[in-house]
DNA sequence: TTCATGATACCACTTTGTTGGTATGGGGTA
DNA sequence: TACCCCATACCAACAAAGTGGTATCATGAA
């Protein structure tokens, strides 16, 4: 009996999961959380075959609960359950160790199937995104938006996030408590390493690359 | 037995919540279809108490279902089960005619109750979203974004399109066939309109509105 | 017809963003 | 140590956005 531990947001979803397997499956969701925090607190109280986990999740998301897992330590199979098929997260996934990646788009069949492999720490992708890693491995430049946010130190980042909520540069200075230029050259070497043009621009991209 | 029809285009999804319900719990997922255009035969063939339905779908979108569905001179309750708790959704659901409003993020209990009001033809709306409603419908402009988005041109719609899209004034002028005046007026009022105070909020609210 | 609205256009002015430099101190790495 | 990256800071100048007016014309609703 694979014993999985099921970490999303959506409780519709986790309870559905749960009663979707029986005990012949040979697959059992013994613990479900919709906090990502909770997840090392779960590992020490239970022995876990697999961690089912969502990526976009309010608190933290599944990429950092991933982080989180490696720092401390954890060396539980990670199969990745998400609706996103976008590259990007594909490979944040695949860079923080996920063992698999499937979609909510998933068959039972293939859902089991992904367990299993999993468990076994056997890789496992969902068939409609291994077009997209494929090619992607074939290295094209054009896919190259994922480096370019890559490149953003964590400062520039949070400059980002003070921007996409409408914070002029004054505004941000006094509440980063730094100077007005700081912040304007903050912003010159975001738009350089985007390659956007101005604001507006850069707002798009941010909102629709996930970089806030 | 209240028999439903899921319609979620998210398979796995689907499978959990049918095999979330028990005989004793008095509720039967009869159908799942990932399909909204086929709704209208599944109806035909059999005896259906409450579609419930996912409002994000690829082929055709829950409300354009409810649309086709009253259209067609359906008239089957229907639970709409979204992620969204935007009021936009809310608000275009009621419109659309559905009978009830649950997020995914709700528990069992919730969706048996929700599914057992509808299907008496009771409203049902998750607590999570009844504020927004309550809100909304004492018409405050403050908590009516979607008044809001209700308010633009079309002109405008396509001045934030281009906005979006990175294009200065000058750049939409060309673009327009129009004077740059012109531009900064439809600006200005676009910004008076949505409450915003520069073009980054713009943008940031235009992309999470939806908008564009 | 009268009224409201949307699209168009212009002017003058202020504020903010953008670009071009330069520079210093701290932290980590080859 | 020498080197690079990051965050910080400043100056000057130009471009663009934003503000406060006003105004015309067409269209559709009252």
């Amino acid at each position: 009996m694979i014993k999985v531990l099921l970490v999303d947001d959506h409780q519709l979803f986790g309870e559905g999961v749960r009663s979707m397997f029986k005990p012949t499956d040979g697959i059992e969701i013994s613990r479900i959380t919709t906090n990502g925090h909770q997840i090392p607190s779960i590992l020490e109280e239970e022995k876990i075959d697999v961690i089912l986990m969502d990526i976009s999740m309010p608190n933290i998301d599944g990429i950092g609960a991933m982080q989180l897992l490696k720092q401390k330590g954890f060396d539980v199979p990670i199969l990745m359950l998400t609706m996103h098929q976008d590259m990007k997260y594909i490979k944040r996934t695949l860079e923080g160790g996920a063992q698999g990646y499937i979609l909510k788009d998933a068959s039972k069949q293939e859902l089991t199937e992904a367990i299993q492999k999993v468990s076994r720490r056997e890789n496992y992708f969902h068939p409609k995104i291994n077009n997209q890693i494929f090619n992607f491995l074939r290295g094209d430049k054009g896919s190259s938006d994922v480096d370019l946010v890559g490149q953003l130190s964590d400062r520039e980042k949070e400059i980002i996030g003070c921007i996409v909520k409408g914070l002029n540069s004054k505004a941000m200075a006094d509440t980063l408590f730094i100077s007005e230029h700081t912040v304007k050259t903050h912003r010159r070497n975001i738009m350089h390493k985007l390659g956007v043009k101005n604001t507006a621009e850069l707002v798009t991209f941010s909102l629709e690359k996930g970089i806030v």
